[in-house]
DNA sequence: TCCTTTAGTTAGCAAATGCTAACTTTAAAA
DNA sequence: TTTTAAAGTTAGCATTTGCTAACTAAAGGA
């Protein structure tokens, strides 16, 4: 896995979950991964460095300003290509997992264009 | 960059270079993707165990049967990916670009479900 | 014939990610 | 209070890709 794509994907794995419970912790990034403990420890210590994340005494993790900015992008693309690949005719779970592989790889420019022609559908 | 991607990636050029030239060597290949000649020379190497390229004595590179449909369809993807960005009104390099990076990630049912769909506007 | 340019190779570095093993710490259970 | 289970951390391995440095080999020019 890409380096970039990596921290989307824990960013993101951290805003899906504070968005089901509002204490999120390393295990739960974990699990939800399915990355080992140790895997994950270091990928936060880096998001961390960036500014992205921030972990509070008691372990819980927080998205700071920018790491819920760039969540929120990488999330959006995920539903929005989730729902163009649908819109196509292809089952929910396939179009899923296309839209979490090419979420990371796509031009602001070319992800407008796509998100206007699919708001046309809503 | 993932390494299917990268495999891909040599694949693809390999094959392009060979519809404009018929000994593609690979310094050749080295220029177009400006790539270092160890770099190439290593990952040349990995596909010639693969079985997907073959090098003659004369070092001239050739697709094998498998190597060419993998890269008849890595390229069938770069098109119909840049058509389909174009069509939403993408400028043809940003398309280019984009589909270059994504063409090595979306699945097959996506893929024929955009195919399809491009069919249209033929 | 000798020299230079070009293609290609070998060896080894750096970066990044995921993993296991083993340890610490904390908190809950008995 | 003691024990046990769960969360995290540290250390270090493996893999993969691209790079530079330095070398070999072959082809062409002078």
């Amino acid at each position: 896995m890409d380096s970039r794509e990596s921290a989307e994907m824990y960013l993101e794995t951290i805003y899906i979950l504070s968005q089901k419970s509002d204490a999120v912790r390393k295990i739960d990034v974990s699990r939800y991964m399915g990355y080992a403990k140790p895997s994950v420890t270091r990928a936060i210590g880096l998001l961390e460095k960036r500014g992205l994340v921030n972990v509070d005494d008691s372990g819980i993790l927080k998205l700071s300003k920018e790491g819920e900015q760039q969540a929120k992008r990488i999330y959006e693309r995920h539903t929005v290509l989730t729902k163009m690949f649908m819109n196509l005719g292809v089952d929910e779970e396939t179009a899923t997992e296309d839209a979490c592989r090419i979420e990371h790889y796509i031009s602001e420019t070319t992800f407008d264009a796509i998100k206007k022609h699919m708001a046309k559908y809503e």
